[in-house]
DNA sequence: AACCAGGTGAGGA
DNA sequence: TCCTCACATGGT
């Protein structure tokens, strides 16, 4: 057991609001009562080990963890504070759609998690709830992932490629997946057999990698099945540290629809407004490419950003 | 009890 | 190239 704290002062940073904004999904929120009052408590499970932190007076966080591995050091990159928050905000002090969504959730920081259990997680996520995608992690993990003791208790580390690609399409549906299952061992086994280099994403600029994620080899099948714009975006943007991905899901769909019509132009807001038989948001391949273009000019630098303040004030619901 | 969910790929026009 | 639709399943 490794105990330690995390001095946040400086810089602005909200444990709850960063892990609450439908970025990471296996972490669990208990409070604490102390004599300052009802505090949280985030308990965690990370590639390397189990983590719990709780925020404390000015800005300290205490911490303690399962492995030497996850530290001060680790905690202050995966929670990337060092981004310089207070630029984006001053960047976004007059616009008008983002104001509201800071002034809720001041702190939201981008985290920057591992790339295999992001992909998985967002591929998990299709065409799925939040309560559900954390369903299906958790039982994904529990049925494949390596055993870790933390505390007396034992938890299940996020299932490894080999694992994943080593199962059964049955097994895995057992998970409760569904239909996504067939897509979880395809992907597993393309990153197993070395078709895709998870780190190398790293290194590419945004259009290359989105490209490398998405694109099929000539016409054959795809290398990573189940995973289309949408979740590519949440890829980049969430653990490969491409700022600029601007994922766009039905929630993202809603609010851009309802603020930003001008910047989108009558015909992407009339797609916008067409549904299919399923009461679903028609949004082709080449439609969401304008519009993350559209709003990547229109925010810039920190568009990634935007996209997540937008998407947790929208998913929270409106005062 | 419908309707919805951090979409995608297959198949047809 | 474009559009339409099925898809499993748990949440709300």
């Amino acid at each position: 057991m490794v105990r330690f704290t995390l001095d946040t002062k400086g810089a602005p940073f909200d444990l709850s609001h960063t892990l609450e904004s439908g970025q990471v999904f296996r972490w669990e929120k208990s409070f604490a009562e102390t004599e300052g009052g009802r505090r949280p408590v985030w308990l965690g499970v990370l590639p390397e080990g189990v983590v719990r932190v709780s925020p404390g007076r000015n800005g300290i966080l205490t911490c303690s963890s399962s492995s030497r591995r996850i530290g001060a050091v680790y905690l202050r990159g995966y929670f990337r504070l060092d981004d310089d928050l207070p630029r984006f905000y001053s960047s976004a002090a007059n616009e008008p759609g983002l104001r509201e969504a800071i002034r809720r959730f001041y702190g939201l920081h981008l985290i920057r998690q591992n790339i295999w259990e992001c992909m998985l997680s967002f591929v998990v996520a299709t065409n799925a709830n939040i309560p559900r995608i954390r369903l299906m992690l958790s039982r994904l993990s529990d049925r494949f992932g390596e055993e870790t003791k933390f505390e007396e208790r034992t938890y299940r580390l996020f299932p490894s490629p080999g694992a994943l690609a080593a199962a059964s399409v049955e097994d895995l549906a057992r998970c409760g997946l569904g239909y996504r299952a067939s897509f979880v061992r395809s992907v597993a086994l393309s990153v197993t057999l070395g078709s895709i280099d998870l780190d190398e994403l790293v290194s590419l600029d945004y259009t290359s990698a989105r490209d490398r994620l998405v694109e099929r080899s000539r016409g054959g099948p795809k290398t990573l099945p189940g995973i289309g714009r949408k979740v590519a975006d949440c890829v980049l943007l969430f653990s490969c540290g491409k700022d600029t991905a601007f994922p766009i899901d039905v929630w993202m769909a809603r609010v851009l629809r309802r603020a930003y019509p001008y910047l989108l132009g009558e015909e992407i807001v009339a797609r916008l407004d067409s549904k299919t038989k399923n009461n679903k948001v028609a949004l082709s391949p080449q439609v969401y490419d304008r519009i993350a273009a559209i709003m990547r000019e229109y925010f810039g630098r920190y568009a990634g950003y935007a996209q997540q303040y937008l998407y947790h004030n929208e998913r929270m619901g409106r005062p």
